[in-house]
DNA sequence: GTTTTATCGAGAAAAAAGTATCGATATAAT
DNA sequence: ATTATATCGATACTTTTTTCTCGATAAAAC
């Protein structure tokens, strides 16, 4: 099977997803074929944009119907990297490490969280979700033992840095940062930045605009 | 006080909180003045991108000094609506509900989640982080009389559509969505989704193409 | 069997976002 | 005092992203 490494642009890659959302609820109620037209009016997306998105996946569609849905999520998850799953060390057993490492649908996008570390002598050696909470100094060890490549960070932003420095050292190759902190990370590592904040910085200012006109 | 109503791309107003971040540990720090130059460098971009971005909230700077640390947070604050709390109501007080309900930041970013609402009766009565958990029902009364209009929602996807109706229902103005479903919502009401799978998305994909070369 | 219609896919056009250039200016160095 | 330098802010330019147009095609309607 040829592998699609075709590089993509940002937008691209986050719309994707979108897509794969609306194809798994378009399964469960048993459509089997769907046009970009379709998927565009559900998102207010312009279908040629939905067309490019989907021609970078690799999946071909046939005039005057559109995709199977089936071969479309599959193609999505494919090239997302999310038919096999990664697995993935979280640090800091906090509010949102808890709730990440209780998230059962990371599953389905290729995001295996084995163990959490923390720095708290509290935390550590309870199962959060069957998950082990264990002291950061096991950490490098195991990374390299389990050939962990993704490290999650969920430490309050001034701790964020030492707990990327410590990941990668242990050889991690993928950095998801929950920190609202600006971090710095050598050549060749990948860092992704979860910032609910940007998220909630679009919310409020577009409301401020809407309530005071 | 001239008020900034200025429109600007999507793209500015969430880099605008990077630079936030970043203010914020310099004002820690004692940093008085700091250049577009600097912000630039810390985050990899484009120095006259940083000032068409400053632009926007209406900060002016000096030449050969830059901008006041102070004054420039100031603005940023206030162009995202961060200067004075919004009050939000959340439904879903699962893990994601939790973590919110317990994040102390958001203070900082212009959100005070008021209380959460949920429709499992085992959930319902407790308090998590001081904050009361009630049953759906009381919610569209309490919207009303406590002018809420920022609705979160935090329930399964193939829940998530209901609660925002209600959430609408109710008069609410805003929806900030962390659940992965297609919603449809109608015309004047904001809504923004919080679209962990998209960061990730990004990462896997760059994950895999580093992987396998 | 012919026409109509919905769609894909390729390429062109338009719009948006990002980057470079340059004069003005405020400070520091000579 | 003069020169050098770092920066802003305005404008011009480039690149990227999005949208439009159109011919080809597969199914449905007539
Ligand atoms: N809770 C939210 O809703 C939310 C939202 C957005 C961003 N965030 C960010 O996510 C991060 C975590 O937030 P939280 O609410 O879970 O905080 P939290 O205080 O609940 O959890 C932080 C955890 O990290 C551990 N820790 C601290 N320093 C450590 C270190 N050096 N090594 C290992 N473990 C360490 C602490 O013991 C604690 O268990 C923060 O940076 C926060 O800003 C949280
Ligand atoms: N946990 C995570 O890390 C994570 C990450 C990304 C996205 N999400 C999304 O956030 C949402 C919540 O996730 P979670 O892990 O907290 O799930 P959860 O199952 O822990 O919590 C869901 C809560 O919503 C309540 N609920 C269900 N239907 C409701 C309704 N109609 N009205 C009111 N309350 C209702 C449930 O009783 C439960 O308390 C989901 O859509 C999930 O996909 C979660």
């Amino acid at each position: 099977m040829a592998q699609h490494t075709v590089v993509v642009s940002r937008s691209t890659l986050k719309r994707l997803p979108l897509y794969l959302h609306l194809l798994e609820k378009l399964q469960a109620e048993g459509v089997e074929t769907i046009s970009c037209t379709y998927i565009a009016k559900e998102f207010d997306f312009d279908p040629t944009q939905v067309r490019k998105d989907v021609e970078a996946t690799g999946e071909v569609g046939t005039a005057r119907i559109g995709f199977r849905v089936a071969g479309l999520t599959d193609k999505i998850k494919e090239f997302l990297g999310w038919n096999n799953a990664h697995d993935a060390f979280l640090i800091g057993a906090g509010n949102m490490g808890k709730a990440l490492l209780g998230y059962k649908d990371f599953e389905k996008y290729g995001l295996n969280i084995v163990a959490a570390f923390d720095k708290d002598p509290k935390k550590v050696g309870a199962k959060i979700f069957g998950k082990e909470v264990m002291p950061l100094s096991k950490m490098p060890a195991l990374v390299k033992r389990m050939h962990i490549n993704i490290g999650i960070v969920t430490v309050p932003a001034e701790h964020a840095q030492a707990a990327v420095d410590a990941l990668i050292d242990a050889g991690v190759k993928a950095i998801w940062n929950f920190a609202p902190a600006p971090l710095k990370i050598p050549e060749g590592v990948i860092l992704e930045n979860a910032r609910l904040t940007q998220s909630l910085a679009v919310l409020t200012n577009n409301l401020t605009r809407v309530l005071k006109p």
